[in-house]
DNA sequence: CTGAAAGCGCTTACAG
DNA sequence: CTGAAAGCGCTTACAG
């Protein structure tokens, strides 16, 4: 496969003391901050002074610098900085699979709002079944700032190490990680209560609810608020089903659902995904959606604004939501001393054609 | 906000050498290399040695240290690691907006397959109508080993830009970036002609073509193909319509072709989103899919599989794919000399539905 | 088989 | 206002 001997190939030969002065050619590849600083005929140091802005240099110096630097596209060694610097300007984002739409219109947003803030993301999959410490000692090899965790459960072993390290940790939309922590939510359980008062208000009198995964808070809160919810209106659960969070699950607890006696009149799905598989089987068994059945889903992805679903849901404000996320992530990168912290922001109903009358 | 001094609060008093022995309790925090080489009485080099099992180094000593790195959790520093070998084990990943569920499907399967090799993934993020070069000095600060572009084009400059700093990349189905870089593809072109031929097989008399961005090669290749292989089957296109690879633009064209006369009896759209909007808008028509119009999508995305659309398409082998992709970047980083290779994979017709009779 | 030394590219007290 | 020196944590010729 031929000479694979790049790295340090002739180590001691390339001090620029002495090897003459540095010219253009040198600039070839990539110039570092000693190019620029024998070009300029100052030290390093005064190099790296001038481009961060330091006000100890003088106008002169800094503006022949600054010049010096872009001609040659001189970007400082994000690597060497960091080594110096403890700091890396990258987070960690921990994450399942993206089976969820929901998922990658909420990656999609981070990614966004980390650029306008010259964060970077470096990525971990956390395949589902396996724990979060699996990849945390591969995360802090690399000294990163911070850590996001989103639509994985953070074990206590992982939090545990996390926190041993000081890694700023924030999970998205899961409850905080045990003592350590902070955590940006939706109010799940206020969204669940919604969903029971429109129920009630568009006249539904045996609700059913079809659950995701039995470990996962989101679920429970939705469901612990709709119950609630329902009870607040003088409503009581006719029927509990299991979604696991899926449109598989969703179209079982559909084909149940229409073939119950007495069977619901209004479904609250712990999120879209379900509601599509309830609706494809209430479509089955021609069962009239909104007529005899009411749909409601959580987390209103794209998909739930399609016309043959048109579902009627809790829109989560993703925006806010992770604008608050990385609030709290840059605070506690800043000031790694800062208490956990955990935020909640508002859902809001969507109505849509699965529950609107006509 | 307090105190903020966190890096190199007291950089000259770390020195092991002045400090006397080492003791357990300085791995309270993290370990380095000087810390397990205190600890067992050998010099630095010889703990790196160790770790990465150089042959030279006795089985005793290396016992010994592995089982104290274990022991204290050690793992060396990926960032000073980096400083010296140029290579940091991350790979760029430069993506457009998620909104295509194709590209999230995509991206699950690629942190997969590099977790099996301990390649990171580090994100960046083009806007539509931006270009990538604006990211590219981002990217090149932080010494990645390589360049993965998924679903944005390359400009020149940035081609350019990349190149001249030697770092490999690969587009993933994308044609290849002007003279340098590789490119794993999926064969859109031979999809495209199989498409024909199923929709001539099923008696399609007026085909219509709905087409994606204008300057995506992807629908433009499937175009081509989709064109030569009616011609083969001694048909020719009835209608052409722009969908722009939305489910927006999808129904828009589906309402002109339920209203076209003489109507078009199948419809291949370069992409399922648009599949999905034309199907809708033939629903909304009363037009019946197949026995009227037949249509078929490109991509098989995981909501091509769902009730309200079972839509035929042609599955994009994203596995192979990618795994072709990923050996492209591996080889590459290891020899920087290899010269550009373009990988084709091929594509292959999944019937559902939407074309099947009955 | 192992160690001492140099160096990756940067930044930051410290001294002038 | 600027420079010389030290050092981040590692790895790799080089010498024994």
């Amino acid at each position: 496969m031929g000479n694979d001997a790049r790295p340090l190939k002739k180590p001691r030969s390339k001090s620029r003391k002495s090897g003459g002065p540095a010219t253009l050619d040198d600039s070839a590849l990539r110039p570092t901050a000693s190019t620029i600083s024998a070009l300029a005929g100052v030290a390093p140091s005064t190099v790296s002074r001038a481009l961060k802005n330091d006000p100890s240099i003088s106008v002169a110096t800094r503006e022949r610098i600054v010049a010096l630097a872009d001609r040659l596209g001189y970007r400082p060694n994000a690597i060497a900085r960091s080594l110096i610097t403890r700091r890396s300007n990258v987070v960690a984002f921990i994450m399942g699979e993206l089976t969820n739409p929901f998922y990658s219109e909420q990656l999609d947003l981070l990614l966004e709002l980390l650029g306008e803030r010259e964060i970077q993301l470096m990525l971990f999959h956390v395949p589902t079944g396996r724990d979060v410490a699996e990849v945390v000692p591969m995360l802090l090899q690399y000294q990163l700032d911070a850590c996001l965790i989103a639509s994985v459960a953070l074990s206590s072993k992982a939090s545990d190490i996390l926190a041993q390290h000081r890694l700023p940790t924030v999970m998205i939309n899961r409850v905080p990680a045990h003592r350590h922590g902070c955590a940006a939510l939706c109010d799940n359980e206020g969204g669940g209560a919604e969903v029971a008062r429109l129920l009630a208000a568009r006249g539904v009198r045996r609700p059913a609810f079809v659950a995701g995964h039995a470990d996962a808070s989101t679920s429970r809160d939705r469901e612990r608020g709709f119950l609630e919810g329902l009870r607040a209106c003088g409503l009581s659960l006719g029927l509990r089903l299991d979604g696991d969070y899926t449109i598989e699950g969703g179209f079982r607890a559909g084909l149940a659902i229409a073939e119950a006696d007495p069977r619901p009149d209004g479904v609250f799905c712990a999120n879209d995904i379900m509601a599509f598989g309830v609706l494809d089987a209430l479509r089955r068994k021609r069962v009239a959606v909104p007529r005899q059945v009411q749909v409601v889903g959580f987390d209103d992805i794209r998909a739930a604004s399609w016309r043959p679903y048109d579902l009627t849901t809790v829109a989560q404000p993703m925006g806010v939501l992770l604008e608050r996320a990385v609030d709290l992530i840059t605070a506690r990168i800043r000031e790694p001393a800062l208490l956990p912290e955990t935020v909640y922001v508002a859902g809001s109903i969507k109505e849509r054609g699965t529950t609107r009358p006509g």
